[in-house]
Formats: structure tokens, C-alpha cells, sequence
DNA sequence: GCCGGTCCTTGATCCAGATCAAAAGAATGA
DNA sequence: TCATTCTTTTGATCTGGATCAAGGACCGGC
């Protein structure tokens, strides 16, 4: 049924793919690459909102007009559909409503959780939970010692935890020398204790977490 | 539909509706009062991740535990749904879901807003947006000059703005001595200056607001 | 190999908001 | 009416992370 209105399109690493404000013509789901939802205050001061991995959804029925900025961190290829008719879909197709119902609560739950890291843990609690994210997503079924890359440089990951650049590259140094992971180049690390990262995360046990 | 499967609960300001972690027997629907939607760190900080009003659900479907605390602020009456049968209803009836899509996507944006003060803004920033927030709520269309009530605590306010109760104290007192708004008693304010509020608030111009 | 730019690290200093402390109002109830 | 308790205000001080500043490391192009 979507064959007919659906267009791929690619986008080069650091190129904007909608602003905010912008008219929304298409829905796109993400099929390689990386993007970032953030939004800039007049100032400059910049948050992240979210990130977007291959299969997560860019656009909202309802809606004509896009909220935060899509920014392209790496190359990112696109899967387009063209607005009316895909909503037009979404009315008619009570199972398309009911997965991105489950998708928008998923991604509230997210949303939730990292309002409590950027309103009240600690720069340390912050970088330890971004790794632990970063370890989750990317951590292969029974493969005991791996290599993980972050998938952003130092200035976004300040973006996405509402820190500077210099505090997480202190941070990361601090993590570093007390030994917790080690780092064979910027963007590549290992972890030496994946429990003394989970007690710096400041979450507990594992409240609730799905792993 | 609905009928069958629905009863009503009252719960006093203060007491807990549900916990996290705890298992989701009823979906709910808020008939009156407020209640709060708050997660805490094992060594008490606390952070709200929304607040609830009439009209709003509690409960997602899909899912059989709740991710975050749920508290009534004021007394709250609620007409719940077994959860069985509810979740049946969401698959059966279209309808529903896309209802209950639309819901979710509009707090989903709601909280990203939200992540953007938590990550970004400064005191003056996140007090002044609460403000606003709540004129904008409560305002009456037509009515020039309006009294406006403080949903919440000092200490309430401080969790959902990722800040201290001294420090919301403090900046409520420098903005009626700027003059910008004036209290009647605790929790009752009026706005001399909507258009300085705004300003002290961060956001720009309108931007994209809808009201 | 060298040169330009971009990204990252580290040091020195500053300051917004936290923390600690005390007292002043409101609200409750006997 | 006056204790009692909860909420709020205000003051004094401290500190985590921001800001300002200077190099260092890496990468791509020529």
C-alpha cells in the first residue's frame, strides 16, 4: 500500500533535514544513519531532544508544521511518504494508529526518563548514563568484551546532556583515569567496569529497565 | 462501551495513586484535580515529568507496570477501566488509538519542551515559562485582568523545574520586585507585565505556540 | 610532508544556584 | 486563644559546572 507514495532521499553528514517551523510535505522513517531532534534558544544555547536511529519515524499526523530541528550527525538515507496520502492511510488502517500510538509512548517514556537526567543528576551521573545508553544499544548477544563507538562528538554529547563540551570531555578523562573505560581513539571505547558505569549512572538496581 | 467496564475512585491530596513498578490493573482517566507524575533518585532528589489534569490518561497500553510514581496533588477523583478489557477495546476500535495517538504525540512534545528548560534555561528562565504556562492555562478569553492560582507548592514547583525551593523563592521575589507580577497571598498572583514575562522567559517571539 | 581546519584536552577563574541556617508567616486543631 | 506544624522568605556561604584561554591531536587535501 505504501509502495506508490514512497520516495527515498539521502542527506549528507551535518545538513539540516527540516527546521522547526518548516511545512511538513512528507513523513520519513530512517533507514541508515543518524539524526538529531534539537532545538536552539535565540542566544544560541542548543538542546537535544532526541536522537534518530535507523527505523525511528520523523513527523506527526495532526500536524502540519515540524517542532524542533532534524539535523543530519552522519549520512542519513531517508524513506519518504507523501503527507495526504500517508495520513489518509493512518485513518483508514487501524493497525498503522495503533503501532505509532505504542511508538510515541515508547519514545514519551524516553523523553520522561531523560527530563530526570538533565533536571537533576550530576554531570558524572549524566556521562555514565550516556555510555550505559550507548552500551545497551549497541552491546551484542554473548559477545563478553567488545568495542563501542559514540556515535556523537564531544559538543553534542554536551547538546543532548545540557552540559559544555569542556565538562564532558573532563568527565570522560575523570571516567578514564579512575579506570571504569578506556578509550583506543575519541570515538572508541571499551568497558572495564560495567558495574562501577552503572553505579555512577545514579539510576538504581535496574529500576524497571527492560534489558 | 465503556460503561460496563468503568468505576470511579477518589483519592486525598497527598496520597499516592499508583507506584512505580507497581502493576497497571485500571487504565484511568482524570475527572478532577491534579495530580503529579514524578520519578525520585534513591538519595531523594526528585524530578515531575508532568503534570496531570482533568481529562488526562494514566496508563499505556501494551505495557503492565508504570514507569513513574503517580501522586494526587489535590484531592482527584478518577473513573478507571479494568485493564483487560479497555486494552480489547483499543485493538477492536480504531478509533482509540488514534485518539489515544494523538495524545501521546502531544505530550510528547509537551516533554521535549520541557527537556529543552530543564537542559538549557536559567532560573528566571524556567520560572517565568511556569508562569506563563500556568496564565496560559487558566486564562479566561475576553477577561483583561485575571487572577491566576499556583498549582503547586514552592517545594512541588522546585521538582518540576529541576531547581531548589530556595532558589524558586528567591527568583518569585525578584520578579514582584521587578514588578512583573504581584502575589495576593502565597498562591495567588496577578500579571502587570505579560509582555516582560514573556522576555524573562527565554522562548522567542511565539514561537510556534499554539493558543 | 606540510598546512588548514576541526575536534579535543587541560588549566585558571568565575558565578548561578545549591546548601546550610534561622526566623517569619499561615494554617490546624485543642 | 495559643501551641504546633508546615510553608515560605531571607541571609551567608560553598561549589559544580560554566566560561575564558591556550595548546595538542587528528584528518583531509595538495
Amino acid at each position: 500500500m505504501l509502495e506508490g507514495i514512497k520516495s527515498y532521499a539521502t542527506i549528507e553528514a551535518g545538513q539540516p533535514i527540516i527546521w522547526r517551523g518548516d511545512e511538513l510535505t512528507h513523513f520519513a522513517s530512517i533507514v541508515a544513519g543518524t539524526a538529531s531532534l534539537t532545538r536552539t534558544l535565540e542566544d544560541g544555547r542548543t538542546q537535544m531532544v532526541g536522537l534518530l536511529l535507523p527505523s525511528d519515524f520523523i513527523g506527526r499526523p495532526g500536524r502540519e508544521t515540524v517542532d524542533f530541528d532534524v539535523v543530519a550527525i552522519s549520512d542519513v538515507t531517508l524513506c519518504q511518504f507523501r503527507r495526504e496520502p500517508f495520513e489518509k492511510l493512518v485513518e483508514e488502517v487501524p493497525h498503522i494508529s495503533h503501532r505509532m500510538m505504542e511508538m510515541a509512548l515508547d519514545e514519551l517514556n524516553a523523553a520522561r526518563e531523560w527530563m530526570v537526567l538533565l533536571g537533576r543528576k550530576t554531570a558524572r551521573e549524566k556521562i555514565a548514563t550516556f555510555l550505559e545508553m550507548v552500551v545497551r544499544r549497541e552491546s551484542v548477544p554473548f559477545m563478553k568484551t567488545q568495542n563501542y563507538r559514540l556515535p556523537l562528538t564531544r559538543e553534542e554529547i554536551a547538546d543532548f546532556l545540557g552540559l559544555t563540551l569542556e565538562t564532558i570531555s573532563r568527565q570522560l578523562s575523570a571516567l578514564k583515569k579512575a579506570g571504569v573505560v578506556e578509550f583506543s581513539d575519541r570515538r572508541t571505547f571499551h568497558v572495564n567496569d560495567i558495574g562501577a558505569l552503572h553505579n555512577a549512572s545514579g539510576d538504581d538496581a535496574d529500576g524497571g529497565m527492560i534489558i
